[in-house]
DNA sequence: GTCTATACGCCGATAGAC
DNA sequence: GTCTATCGGCGTATAGAC
């Protein structure tokens, strides 16, 4: 009985490690390719160099999780989207007003640069379209869409400028998203922690009714 | 005599024309390049293509004019931020104030979307360092050093805010650039024209001394 | 599901006539 | 300085054994 539990306990636990294999087989490609991709760009990373990087010898091992090199890179683009998605319904969640719900959002991203830099490389200085030709431009993903809609919120609520909400996301992420692209890039120093709260402080200004 | 006189005026013209015929192919190769490379990334352009959208039904007369693919690329890059420098020596001689001079920049910037958004395009879309890694950081180049000290001059005059000068830079150009950006994505639908006057603003208010 | 082996195509690049 | 012809190589992708 014992032992007949013991074997149960076993099978279990091998068939979760086989699936975790399985999962991290294709795992290990997706974050070997994010971090090759975020280095070298899409097309300066060859299959055979994200094969190796992800610990199989092979790239016909790579072919049998994915169709092709295209279909990894949608696949991570899907993938932190969606990622996105739920941190910002999240944020909005727990937070009312239009001026909290970006400053959860500008949090998470300052806090991706210094954690998870090469998802915002492949966010912020990847030129998507040039290898996702037919994916979805960013702004018009559901991650965006509800960003645009804390805006008009913050614009009706008074708390915005009443100006063109696309000028204010402009204006906004133009501030955040290069200051965090010059962090990525070495033009900044220090980590995006160290710059968040004056940063915050300088995009807000910018679109805030004074 | 008279019939000598033509003969040699024939000749020059000819000259001329061959002259011209030169310049004009290599610049043709140059103009083509940019335009594709602006509008399908570095990569997605072949030389094949290059060489019929100057005119030219072979990749071997490219061949003839440049050294490879990169050596366009280089060339193109070099020649836009030699214009671009000779352009800011000119308005820094022409305004005094930080503030006139950083105006008279973000006038040419607006100007060069509206008028040759494939510039633009290569300046503030393409990923550079992906196709041209030997290449100097744009941040490190004479046009982007005066830049530098534009901003440096006007925190010591104080006009501009006693911060990093780099989060100036980063404050400042990250509103304008990206909002010419989604001019040149068609994020935003009218040209540049009708934006400048109130992102200079923005831009500027987010950089100057209160 | 991962290996060996291999096919195939495209593109960058060269040689040489004119 | 532009043409015809052609090479070589890399990288994607597939077939088939294990």
């Amino acid at each position: 009985m014992e032992q007949q539990q013991e074997e149960i306990q076993a099978q279990v636990e091998t068939q979760i490690i086989e699936v975790q294999d399985k999962a991290e087989t294709r795992d290990e490609i997706l974050l070997a390719a994010l971090k090759l991709f975020a280095e070298k760009g899409f097309f300066n990373t060859s299959l055979t160099e994200i094969a190796e990087a992800a610990g199989v010898k092979n790239t016909s091992a790579v072919y049998h999780h994915f169709k092709n090199k295209q279909a990894i890179a949608t696949q991570l683009f899907a993938n932190i989207l969606d990622s996105l998605n739920i941190s910002i319904d999240d944020i909005r969640r727990k937070n009312q007003k239009s001026s909290e719900q970006l400053r959860g959002i500008v949090d998470l991203l300052f806090k991706l640069t210094d954690d998870a830099p090469d998802v915002m490389r492949f966010l912020l200085i990847l030129k998507l379209d040039e290898f996702l030709p037919e994916e979805k431009p960013m702004l018009e993903t559901p991650a965006f869409i509800k960003i645009y809609k804390i805006i008009q919120s913050g614009i009706k609520a008074g708390e915005i400028r009443s100006i063109d909400p696309m000028l204010v996301n402009a204006y906004f992420f133009g501030i955040i998203n290069n200051t965090l692209r010059m962090v990525l890039t070495g033009a900044l120093d220090k980590n995006a922690d160290a710059y968040q709260s004056q940063v915050w402080l300088a995009a807000w200004n910018a679109i805030a009714k004074k």
